[in-house]
DNA sequence: AAGTATTTGCAATTAAGTTGCATTCATGAT
DNA sequence: ATCATGAATGCAACTTAATTGCAAATACTT
């Protein structure tokens, strides 16, 4: 009856070259280095994560790859998960890797994917009290308000849908 | 059947001087002022949003609202709830306004609270397709780890300790 | 009223993330 | 293979939320 929350490990894993192919980015270092260093990780990776890991074979800048998450996360090629620390993480969000909860270390930063919450076991979050020692659960749905819906310019329906 | 997901309304509130009596906290002006906004606030406030309310009737620093914010925290007065933009906002913690999830919007950053979750809303919100503009949800757990745990110097015993 | 621990204010600092602009580069056409 | 062009990159400067150190002010205890 009680059901618990596993972590996540990922087997299965995409092709950078295809998906940036499928997607219709230029398929640049830079671009390929990303994205090969998030397939391969298994945990959330955040920009400076990223740049350590490629700085040692390639030099890319961190602008870079700030704006190659912008443009992946446009393509719902990944995902941006913020922590309590203002620090975001990113990880590759295809068919393998549905949406999911994160636990997250105030101390060390560390980040953590967990199993896709089932009905129940989000009722065991809400209502049990955990072995684990949470403090703190964030709830934050983002979007469009009804009032930002109209006064904004009609050009933005790329960066908009990431649900996977 | 079908549950809304609806906005929530505060109606009862709490006492300033009372809570920071009970909570063994210096009664100071800045206390009470940052207390009494947060209190007659019916949104989370940001840190700017709480230095603009008071600023108009007496002066206070920036670093003293974030400190008190802080001591607030540590004593469950307030929750933080970090948004997509990476600013933080604050809420009154009492007995009227237990834990629930928010609607961050990612264009002009205003923050609602949404009525706390029942089984058949989770439901709803992660299968059903919304007619609302969301395009992120956002679940973070956060609190310490195992490794932490261990390495953690044994003096912190009030800071951790949130959920109403 | 005096002593003391706490809190406040100010200035300087940290660090994530953004912006503008010149240079380089990937791609598709010739 | 070469060229033209829009797109991506790198660098420097900037923005802004949040933190830290320290001296001055202040709330509480006796
Ligand atoms: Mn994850
Ligand atoms: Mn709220
Ligand atoms: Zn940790
Ligand atoms: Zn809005």
């Amino acid at each position: 009856m009680i059901e618990k929350l596993t972590m996540k490990t990922n087997t299965e894993h995409c092709d950078a070259r295809e998906t940036l192919e499928k997607t219709s980015l230029y398929k640049t270092p830079q671009r390929i280095a990303v994205l090969d260093t998030l397939i391969s990780s298994s945990v959330p990776l955040s920009v400076n994560d990223i740049l350590k890991k490629i700085c040692t074979q390639q030099k890319i800048n961190k602008v870079t790859v700030y704006r190659i998450l912008t443009s992946f996360k446009g393509k719902g090629i990944v995902r941006e998960i913020e922590t309590a620390r203002g620090i975001s993480y990113y990880e590759i969000s295809c068919h393998h890797n549905p949406v999911h909860a994160h636990f997250s270390c105030r101390h060390c930063g560390m980040l953590v994917c967990l199993d896709p919450l089932t009905v129940s076991q989000t009722w065991e979050w809400f209502t049990r009290p955990r072995n684990f020692t949470i403090d703190h659960i964030t709830i934050t749905m983002t979007g469009t308000c009804h009032q930002c819906e109209g006064t904004l310019n009609c050009n933005s329906t790329a960066d908009v849908v990431n649900n996977t």
